[in-house]
DNA sequence: CTGAAAGCGCTTACAG
DNA sequence: CTGAAAGCGCTTACAG
């Protein structure tokens, strides 16, 4: 794939494999201008004269010439790196939020590196304060509920760094938000609900420490009363996001007298326990009972039957989350809010409810 | 959370929040050493003294210093990043696989970053090489199907930039593998449905790229013969290692007239697709159709019924993925093969076969 | 609009 | 075992 004599030369100057490789001071010498021009082309300083910068670019096309990112780095005084801070459970969200990521990173100069966190580790915010002044990243793209976090933001401003949080209320200037209307998705699986004709309508909702989990509730809880329906406390569980929790919750809401006839689960692996909690308790899905999840992971289609769910389309929010990014840190004047709308998705698992009582 | 005062004073001498950073500089100031022995006891030389090294070790960390990850790349020409370059389409395989090196990597000097990449992409191998050229990370680490690229494993030597492979089989030098017994793993599977009474036994694999889909093939085959069963073509189809493909092959094997009674699949995507399509045909399972996958993904313990699969310890492979990496970058002695042999795991969705026929 | 000097925070190569 | 000099490949601060 590559010139056999030159590859051949090559190893004999460098027996470690390592490559001549060529630097600003090659490309500055060909083009015959200062090295600070050649910086300045690659920085896109306006500074630099329409013909010089034309000669410089063909130069440094010819010889496939790209800037180290470590030296750049050092004298930058900040990294090319892209800081992915994040404790969402659902391993179907991250790897979605990280592909929309690097849809936009990649052609960029910049790389994604991960920085999981456990909200209940009392370092944690310790944790990525030591990351950051380390390592000096680009910025951070916090999803919830690390972007709940109004410690971390303050701290990350304090520390001059760039970032962007996902979540589903305004709690930053609006350049710094990726929004996502959660309430909106969550009035939308109440109106299903009621649309059907469910009356005995429950819901399991994710922890308080994510304000999603608030949003989603409460979006729901309109919903429901457009309808003239309540969500009395009888109805409502508190779960952690996660497949097990979900299974609980669901046990517990249906070994009560009056059994809900639809239950609207804060994300898709809480409703996806819903599926494993009825089963057990001899109930049909949808024909005993309706289910509704949050988030159109992959699994919700391959449930059996398969999940109605709210869309939230986690790797265009991703790119879009990343492209903020980029755009501050590069000081790009247009800097407007992006904002979500989730979107239900009606599948099999929701039915009108029998008639009983 | 920080001395108010220290805080205080570093705010007016840098306005933007940066704070002092304490440098080698410092360091070999206040222990009255050259910055040369500070370097030599951050890089664990030998060649200092004992009372030398105790005392600038006591120093480091009296100040907190801690070596810039930049400056230390910029002079080593190679970088703090390990790469993990992918075309695994399992979400479930990447996070678990992620999670697993980041548990080895929390704590040393090195930053996860990732390269998804596409093996259809004429440029795929391309991409690998620009990325290494530019950034010279410490390492690679490659689970299946890029592990099993020999041209990507001697570009990576050529370049003289160190990787471990994950795979089924051996295909390079012990130190530079992390091996899984796959076939061992599809044997016990085949002695699993064999040993039930199953005769009519299909087989779903993966896509001939991937060497495990051979590797998990011929295992299935050789554990059926151990029970004098054979697998015909017939009884065979070829799938792309996701839900979909798994669909659609298990449909066609159940169009047939005469129908398998258990189907093996090569990952549990294409087994939760088999489920799918069983209910298409109005099979139940187990009693019509049994079914056994291959990972255990989380899925796979929240279908119904709850899949049986070999499970394959991904998260402790990331780790140990590395652990290897990080001994070959270190140079450390100790370099012996690692190798994982799966298990069944045995659940509901495998019985006797109904006596038909 | 362009450039020469100094510096980012480390390590390598050499000397002792 | 220890250190002074030069260098990694860029950018900042300053001058013109």
């Amino acid at each position: 794939m590559k010139n056999h004599a030159s590859e051949m030369s090559a190893v004999v100057e460098r027996p470690m494999g390592e490559r001549t490789r060529v630097t600003i001071n090659d490309i500055a010498r060909i083009a015959n201008v200062s090295k600070k021009t050649v910086s300045r082309v690659i920085n896109n300083s306006p500074l630099v004269r329409d013909n010089t910068r034309n000669h410089v670019e063909a130069v440094i096309k010819q010889h496939g010439f790209v800037p180290d990112p470590q030296a750049r780095a050092l004298a930058f005084r900040r990294s090319f790196l892209i800081c992915l801070a994040y404790d969402n459970p659902s391993p179907q969200y991250v790897v979605n939020m990280q592909l929309g990521i690097l849809d936009t990173l990649d052609g960029s100069d910049y790389q994604l590196v991960l920085q999981p966190v456990d909200r209940n580790d009392p370092d944690y915010q310790g944790r990525i304060q030591r990351f950051v002044e380390r390592h000096r990243p680009g910025g951070l793209i916090m999803p919830p509920s690390v972007s709940e976090d109004e410690y971390v933001a303050e701290m990350l401003q304090k520390l001059g760094c760039d970032y962007i949080r996902i979540a589903s209320l305004d709690i930053d200037e609006p350049a710094r938000m990726v929004r996502t209307r959660d309430a909106e998705g969550a009035a939308q699986a109440a109106r299903h609900l009621a649309g059907l004709g469910h009356e005995r309508i429950a819901h399991i909702h994710g922890p308080r420490s994510f304000r999603s989990a608030h949003e989603r509730m409460e979006g729901f809880r309109r919903g429901l009363a457009e309808f003239d329906l309540a969500l009395p406390e009888a109805m409502m569980r508190e779960a952690g996001y996660t497949f097990d929790t979900g299974v609980q919750a669901a046990d517990n809401l249906l070994a009560g007298a009056r059994r809900p006839t639809a239950i609207f689960a804060g994300n898709d692996e809480m409703a996806i326990g819903v599926y494993a909690a009825a089963r057990k308790a001899g109930m049909q899905v949808p024909e005993d009972l309706s289910i509704v999840g949050f988030d159109d992971t992959p699994m919700a289609a391959r449930m059996w039957p398969q999940l109605t769910t709210v869309r939230l389309p986690i790797r265009e929010m991703g790119r879009e989350a990343a492209r903020s990014l980029l755009r501050k840190i590069t000081g790009s004047p247009l800097q407007m809010s992006s904002c979500f709308t989730p979107d239900i998705v009606v599948r099999q698992s929701t039915a009108r409810p029998l008639m009983s009582d």
